[in-house]
DNA sequence: CAGTTGACCTGTATT
DNA sequence: TAATACAGGTCAACT
């Protein structure tokens, strides 16, 4: 496991897009924003046992000096129907020798909810899926020299 | 003095945005937004007698086809305690060879105000400071073509 | 042309 | 108290 995230309203709702935790997107996601590696894009592969690819745009704003998925993150929260205080879950694979990216995603329950914690563990559906990232941005503070990388 | 506009509820208000009566703002601000001029920036300048510098995004609505301070005018707003019927005042500056544009503001006193006219002269405070604007859109209807100018 | 996407912005809570 | 993170917002280009 990677991280994971409570989702916010503003994750799941019309903005279409989740800011990615600034720590975590450094620690966990700092190859896919390399100049390199944006443009190639990164990891790719299907939905596990469905046969379904699910790709997200991952960039960086520097004006709020954010990190966020975008592009595909709405039809995700869609098609697993996704609301706030859900969980995602980034990971790596352990089923696949190239260790690739995948997001969890577990639906809570809010009427167990009780005072903050979980009154039992969520288990209103959830799963995993192998995921791609493609940035299309720079670390802040690195400047773009050319070509080169 | 180029101009003045009597502020409205929304030009203080939590749009953080100023519109600029559109003949004012092509009669005399027609440069800014110049794609060259956008690409430079204008005038820069510092708050006179403070060290202060304001910058403000111009910018041009086409969904609204109104002229706009955007970013850096809520700030402004707040500093300067500015409130619907207050006034604001471009001008250039008579201070300067190179004649920096301007901004001045006056607080009315809305207790003096009777019948829609000033009871007395504004006297509840203002200024004047040197800004610079710079503009990140073209005039509607013209292309950019690429360099040229 | 309406919905989606991209890029930009800001107030507020937190540090 | 100054700086930062980010939830929530805007407009505009694209589809």
């Amino acid at each position: 496991m990677l991280f994971e995230k409570v989702l916010t309203p503003s994750d799941v709702g019309r903005l279409n897009r989740l800011v990615i935790p600034k720590h975590h997107a450094e620690r966990n996601f700092r190859p896919f924003l390399h100049p390199e590696a944006a443009a190639k894009g990164v990891l790719m592969n299907v939905e596990l046992g469905k046969g379904k690819m699910w790709r997200f745009r991952y960039s960086y704003w520097r004006s709020s000096q954010s990190y966020v998925l975008m592009r595909g993150w709405g039809r995700f929260v869609k098609e697993k129907r996704l609301s706030a205080g859900d969980l995602v879950r980034f990971s790596r694979s352990i089923l696949s020798s190239d260790k690739q990216l995948c997001i969890g995603w577990k639906k809570i329950d809010k009427k167990k909810v009780i005072g903050g914690r979980l009154a039992a563990p969520a288990d209103a559906g959830g799963g995993q899926v192998v995921i791609r990232l493609f940035g299309v941005d720079i670390f802040p503070g690195k400047k773009i020299t050319g070509g080169g990388g």
